[in-house]
DNA sequence: TTATTATATTGCAATATTACGATATAACAA
DNA sequence: TTGTTATATCGTAATATTGCAATATAATAA
């Protein structure tokens, strides 16, 4: 079906499921590089960074804001986006809580 | 189109794209919290705790293995799945990495 | 050998994602 | 007002993912 049987799993487990789909494309993957690489929050530069259209850009955009990967500001006519420092943080913690609990024994 | 433009970016951001879209669907998600809840690794168990065909489990673990999230080891009869703490280790690097270079100024 | 158990693969329908041209909106400048 | 710039949304075609029934494979048991 392609269908989500999200009913039936947690909340956590959605919530955790749809932060990993918003950074797996690499075109997403880029845009969060990039909004690292340069200090000041940049907007329309992401579109003559990537090879892709602007409402292509706008969309994926649109998706990690979604997610609260990204946070956008109006600032005149452009707009401002930046990592949202909220969600790296627990995105870090995700993987370390898995690190401590994991068992060296395995199959 | 849906199809990957993935040839212009980077092998680093495809690789980490990829990762991150195995566990971006929440029965991999739930199958990675139930590897890692259970000490001994376990095979069809799986199947009778997640809310999936036989198949469609499968089919899920097969994603997970080619990621190189999990690792599989047949026992008799019967496959042992595992976490792969190379892996986990690379993804908790990813977000540490993140963290560390994150400025806290943002718009 | 046949039967059983455990897992994988195939084929396909339902659904979701990706990309972009065309168009809309919103803020500012002249 | 009109024009310009920056971004968002709509509509849609191409492609990818999800889920499962049916079937195949592989290891062991009887």
């Amino acid at each position: 079906m392609g269908a989500s049987k999200a009913d039936f799993f947690s909340e956590e487990q959605n919530e955790i499921a749809s932060l990993f789909k918003a950074i797996s494309h690499p075109a997403r993957v880029a845009i969060i590089e990039y909004l690292l690489k340069v200090d000041s929050c940049i907007c329309g530069d992401i579109v003559n960074e990537l090879p892709l259209a602007q409402p292509t850009v706008s969309q994926h955009l649109k998706e990690l804001k979604n997610a609260n990967i990204i946070k956008g500001n109006i600032e005149g006519t452009a707009i401002c986006y930046c990592l949202n420092p909220d969600t790296m943080q627990k995105l870090e913690n995700y993987f370390s809580g898995i690190s401590k609990e994991l068992k060296t024994k395995c199959c």
